[in-house]
DNA sequence: CGAATAATTTTTAGAAATTATTCGGTGCTCTAAT
């Protein structure tokens, strides 16, 4: 008996009386709706993909949630980058009540994927990673579902590591060919016009697109860059009088863990690493401690920050430059989502921009030298394969199965590493720029500066402004602890 | 490319100075051996 035919759900649109304001009061109980939530919504219920650039914490999920709810004209997929977003997002929606909701990721067992992809039209929200969705296999499901919306979140991956580092967020535009171009939401916090370049013609080929874009512009964060010989001392000053929640952000894993435990030592609060050689468990853990006030400040890399749901951080550190203004405008932001006063310090040193030209070239060259497969034939790849980088493979697997082929992959081989080699010099025009930052930033991400703020960066006023008003709540156990007494407590959390 | 560490030499019997070496970011998924 074919138990999918019973089952099935008739998506059919079904269209409310009420209006926008009345129904997201009637469905989610909030009372208005976010700065760009309610165009969004409406190029949607209006059928037109849309790009939408909201600052975090500006309710990006709303805008893929209300369409279903409000006009049901089918299943809601979304691509999502990070397993624990995905996980996330799930027992949020469950938590509010949504039983139909399902991630498929490698967390599932194989049993219970069968039975999950066996029933696929059941779910209202499928979220899914790009690599599980460019599987033949599980794609040949998804042809079968009545596809209302198909969102790309944290849609700046596309652009930031479809090239290299995830190729398989370049083959969204044939997956989206494949499910006959269904209506699109792409939502991210930064784009540049380069990276929404990059979106548009990776996701938004054929089709006519609606943009929704709030400013980039924090006014609650400060931005400060100083040029020091000792950054362990400057920094130790720093956070010495600091009794609010932030963040230190470090290009190597290595000085992460360094700094954090020369920190751990000298300060009488929690101090911890995060970077991607800690075991899952372990990320997870740290990332509640820190979200509770039990762990202070993080000594974090890159691999600390997306989907993080943390108010009250009051600084942002980089200890070394990040690697694009894009990347510092992402991780800075971390700081004040709560709106209250916040800051943003970059402890600049020249050279250290190096290790991000050196990763660059890297991975270049590892790319470059693909091309040497470029007339072989598919018989003869196969000889080579085990002479190739995980990352070879995947880019190979990419060309293979893509329309553009050897030729897109050639095309953007050397216009990529341009850009990101303006990446890093624009970042370090930031750092020594004696114009105010803030206008910087604006201007990067193509914006008209508005107005002079009272409190905007070092360069517009030389007062750092005070973070410390809202200390968070002293745990009693963590206020000057001895080391030995830290080393307790830390076990007792288990770090 | 450059910072941190390891290894060697220099200087004088333990330690300082010099030179060589190593390492460097982001996550998904699947598979095979315990």
């Amino acid at each position: 008996m074919n138990l999918n035919f019973i089952n099935f759900i008739c998506w059919k649109k079904v269209t409310t009386n009420m209006t926008l304001e009345a129904f997201l009061e009637k469905t989610f109980h909030f009372t208005r709706f976010h700065e760009g939530q309610k165009e969004t919504i409406e190029n949607l219920l209006r059928g037109k993909s849309t790009l939408s650039i909201l600052p975090t914490g500006a309710g990006k999920s709303l805008c893929y949630q209300f369409p279903s709810y409000y006009q049901q004209t089918g299943q809601t997929v979304i691509v999502s980058p990070l397993i624990s977003l995905m996980e996330d997002q799930v027992s949020l929606l469950r938590k509010n009540g949504e039983k139909s909701v399902v991630a498929i990721n490698s967390l599932l067992e194989k049993r219970s994927k069968k039975y999950v992809m066996s029933r696929l039209n059941h779910y209202r929200f499928i979220f899914i990673s790009p690599e599980s969705l460019s599987q033949p296999e599980i794609l040949s499901y998804f042809k079968e579902l009545q596809i209302g919306l198909f969102v790309v979140d944290e849609a700046h991956c596309i652009s930031q590591w479809g090239h290299d580092f995830r190729p398989s967020y370049l083959a969204l535009k044939e997956i989206k060919a494949q499910l006959s171009h269904p209506l699109t939401l792409a939502l991210t916090a930064t784009a540049t016009p380069e990276v929404k370049e990059d979106i548009y013609h990776q996701l938004f080929d054929v089709e006519e697109v609606a943009e929704v874009c709030q400013s980039v512009n924090r006014e609650n964060i400060y931005y400060e860059v100083v040029e020091t010989e000792d950054k362990l001392d400057y920094l130790e000053t720093f956070l010495q009088d600091k009794k609010v929640p932030g963040i230190i952000y470090f290009s190597s894993k290595k000085e992460a863990d360094r700094v954090s435990d020369w920190l751990n030592a000298r300060l009488p609060y929690l101090v911890q690493s995060y970077h991607a050689d800690m075991s899952n468990d372990d990320r997870i853990r740290i990332q509640e401690q820190f979200i509770h006030d039990d762990i202070r400040v993080l000594c974090a890399t890159s691999a600390f920050g997306m989907g993080i749901n943390k108010g009250n951080i009051r600084f942002v550190v980089h200890y070394h430059v990040p690697n694009s203004l894009e990347n510092f405008v992402q991780e800075s932001g971390r700081a004040g989502r709560d709106g209250k006063q916040s800051l943003s310090l970059v402890l600049y040193q020249p050279g250290d921009e190096q290790i991000h030209f050196f990763l660059q070239e890297q991975t270049y060259q590892e790319k470059q030298d693909l091309l040497f497969l470029e007339n072989k034939s598919a018989v003869d790849r196969q000889t080579f394969l085990s002479a190739m980088t995980d990352s070879q493979k995947k880019w190979l697997n990419q060309i293979e199965t893509s329309q553009e082929g050897w030729n897109g992959y050639k095309q953007t081989l050397t216009k990529k590493k341009r850009q990101q080699e303006l990446n890093i010099f624009k970042m370090m025009d930031y750092c020594q720029t004696s114009a105010c930052r803030r206008e910087m930033i604006q201007h990067y991400f193509n914006e008209q500066s508005i107005k002079k703020q009272t409190i905007c960066c070092d360069n517009c006023c030389h007062e750092q402004p005070d973070i410390n008003s809202e200390p968070v709540e002293e745990k009693q156990q963590n206020n000057q602890l001895t080391s030995q007494e830290k080393l307790e407590k830390m076990f007792f959390l288990g770090i």
